[in-house]
DNA sequence: GAGATCGCATAGCGGTGCTG
DNA sequence: CAGCACCGCTATGCGATCTC
């Protein structure tokens, strides 16, 4: 801008300021000189303010929006900055206490007037100033328009979003935590990183399954980020491939999997992607179903020993016999695993892992570290890695501790004589590394007591348990109805269930006892009926005394034979599969619905009605008509988000 | 005066933790 | 797990105030 333009722009301010001044005359005269200096200030503000409001069209242009879109006060919070609204209110404000004014009638008897004058000096102002010249003089407003509008659209390009979402993948965040930082869904975020290249593959991930060969075993897969270790999912065995896919962008790096498989998954612990985590203890309670290889973990790297070499001493030590040869000798990175693969005794199973044979396990793989560590100490053998319950790296996926270049793991079977992958059973090597096999001494089996913080602290929660069991007598009882009373074959049970239930519920004894006998009189036949059933009272009474178990609602509405809809025409509220109640959880809330369906219609009118945007007051009996009641306020707020929702499609 | 917005109270939602 | 208690937070609406 050069000086004759800033003089030009000058005088067009001082024309204004001195029209400003005649009206101030002419409104409010006898003021003291401090309420006119305040005065004076306002005008400042509210001069632009006027001007703001000429110049709706560019700004709407500037947002790429149809000017209706912005109605006429939402001009001023577009192109004022926070700070001068702020100023603005606060002179407007100190300006009305000035001129004493205490009640709001008395204020608007002067705001009034003044804002009529106003409106009349504005159209003044159109005839003898121009528009272009007023534009001209907001030039300023419009470089600040400009830099809010960028704000405003702050819309990351589709190749920077891209590679803001790698380079936060590369720092080890989850996609979820993506997804909230960059504000795409998860679904795209994870679709997004599929694209690049992982660098694990199906069929390196397919040696897990010359590993784990029991199909009803359980895997656990977790990774450590950010040094924590994180569970991501406990899986089938016979339904590893299935599931790989979606895991496959959280096993890219340092990913593990138990070497060992579990009878289950966890029972209430969640893993990622909707899989539940991980279940591998070696007691309290044990887990472990299956012992699938012997293992050595070696951190040969801290005696600065190369992989290759440490590998040639392996073989040296295979060929020595100081140990049996391995099946699978890994590099971990920055380590070697081995691994000799167990079998049964009995072909074509699994070693079971049961605690005898765990204590076995554990005294073999010490012994090969202590063989090892005998034969050459640079190998360091990690003396702590024992235990049956081992993790060891993904094959394929990379460590990130290793140097660039060494960091994919790589698993290395090894074939001997008659083209064999060797396998051993506990026996064999516990021959080969002279254990002799003793029977464990007795220890009472430990109850288990899930961990709790603080055991007892919340006494009132007891109303949660309760509450199921309530639940489902209620929901037990119109199943019975239903059917007609529990059918032949299933009496049983059901009555078992029935007393569980009311258990939980605190029922008292004689209760159930008496609610039990009504209920197996209804069964058809009645219960019991055989000579051989079970008396109603006796089952009361082993129920009465025994550990009540957790029951799951999907099994118990399968054991029922309850159908969504059959759950939905019965109402039940407990015993129903696990995809209704699943249905049910993830149904938006009727608030949130409404809201959903307000924001719907608000944008359906904007669309419709370019240019005439009805005032919220309108827009409220428009909706109510549709049956959707809703204050202003909540309507200003939706429909803010509408108009935000509308440009950012 | 009509319309928009602010401040505040509160119902209800959702996340976390405990219970058996 | 499946429930409730607890707690923080959000959505909502009323009355008051501000804007034009």
């Amino acid at each position: 801008m050069n000086a004759e333009q800033k003089g030009q722009i000058l005088k067009k301010k001082e024309k204004l300021l001195e029209l400003l001044k005649r009206i101030y005359n002419e409104t409010f005269d006898n003021k003291t000189k401090k309420q006119k200096k305040d005065f004076f200030k306002l005008l400042w503000v509210k001069e632009m303010y006027t001007l703001i409001n000429e110049i709706r069209t560019p700004i709407a242009e500037k947002m790429g929006v149809d000017p209706s879109f912005i109605p006429q006060d939402k001009v001023c919070l577009f192109t004022l900055t926070p700070e001068k609204q702020k100023e603005f209110k606060e002179t407007w404000k100190q300006f009305l206490k000035a001129m004493n004014l205490k009640t709001e009638k008395e204020r608007k008897k002067i705001s009034i007037p003044f804002y009529n004058r106003l409106e009349e000096l504005r159209k003044e102002m159109r005839e003898k100033i121009g528009i272009e010249e007023i534009e001209r003089l907001t030039k300023k407003e419009m470089e600040k328009i400009e830099l809010l509008t960028e704000t405003l659209s702050k819309e990351i390009k589709i190749e920077a979003l891209e590679a803001e979402i790698k380079r936060l993948r590369a720092e080890g965040k989850t996609p979820e935590e993506i997804s909230k930082t960059t504000k795409r869904t998860e679904q795209e975020v994870i679709e997004i990183l599929s694209r690049e290249n992982t660098e694990i593959d199906v069929p390196a991930i397919e040696l897990i399954h010359g590993i784990e060969r029991q199909q009803d075993g359980y895997i656990t897969l977790c990774r450590k980020i950010n040094k924590e270790h994180q569970d991501l999912a406990g899986i089938k065995i016979n339904e590893l491939r299935e599931c790989l896919p979606k895991l496959l962008p959280w096993l890219a790096k340092d990913a593990y999997f138990s070497v060992n498989a579990s009878y289950r998954s966890h029972p209430w612990r969640k893993g990622v992607e909707g899989f539940p985590a991980g279940w591998r203890k070696e007691k309290n309670p044990p887990t472990l179903k299956y012992l699938n290889a012997c293992y050595c973990d070696m951190d040969c790297y801290k005696a600065g020993l190369k992989w290759s070499s440490a590998v040639q001493i392996i073989l040296q030590a295979q060929e020595e016999n100081i140990i049996p040869p391995a099946s699978i000798i890994a590099r971990s990175g920055r380590g070697i695993y081995l691994l000799w693969l167990l079998t049964s005794e009995r072909t074509g199973a699994q070693q079971r892992a049961f605690p005898q044979e765990i204590a076995l396990y554990k005294q073999i793989n010490k012994a090969i570290i202590e063989r090892l560590d005998n034969y050459e100490p640079r190998l360091m053998p990690d003396r702590i890695a024992f235990d049956a319950a081992r993790i060891l790296r993904i094959p394929g996926s990379l460590n990130t501790e290793a140097e660039t270049g060494q960091q994919q793991v790589n698993f290395i079977i090894q074939v001997i004589t008659g083209n064999k992958v060797p396998v051993y059973t506990l026996k064999n090597l516990a021959e080969k590394f002279n254990i002799s096999v003793q029977p464990l001494p007795y220890e009472p089996a430990i109850i288990y007591k899930r961990q709790i913080k603080n055991r007892g602290s919340a006494p009132g929660r007891r109303q949660g348990k309760i509450a199921t069991g309530n639940y489902r007598i209620s929901d037990l009882l119109t199943i019975a109805q239903n059917q007609g009373g529990f059918k032949q074959g299933k009496r049983w049970k059901s009555i078992s269930y029935f007393c569980y239930f009311a258990k939980a519920a605190g029922f008292t004894l004689s209760d159930i006892e008496k609610q039990s006998q009504d209920l197996a009189e209804k069964c058809d036949p009645p219960y019991p009926s055989e000579p051989d059933d079970t008396p109603v009272l006796k089952i009361v009474k082993n129920i009465w005394v025994k550990y009540t178990p957790r029951f799951n609602n999907d099994l118990l509405s399968k054991f029922f034979k309850v159908t969504p809809k059959l759950a939905d025409d019965l109402g039940l509220h407990s015993i129903i599969p696990a995809c209704l109640s699943q249905e049910r959880a993830d149904k938006p809330s009727e608030q949130e619905t409404l809201k959903h369906n307000r924001r719907e219609l608000i944008k359906r009118i904007i669309r419709k009605r370019p240019g005439n945007i009805p005032s919220l007051r309108k827009l409220k009996k428009i909706l109510e008509n549709k049956g959707l009641k809703a204050s202003v306020e909540t309507i200003n707020t939706d429909f803010k988000t509408a108009i935000n929702e509308l440009k950012n499609v």
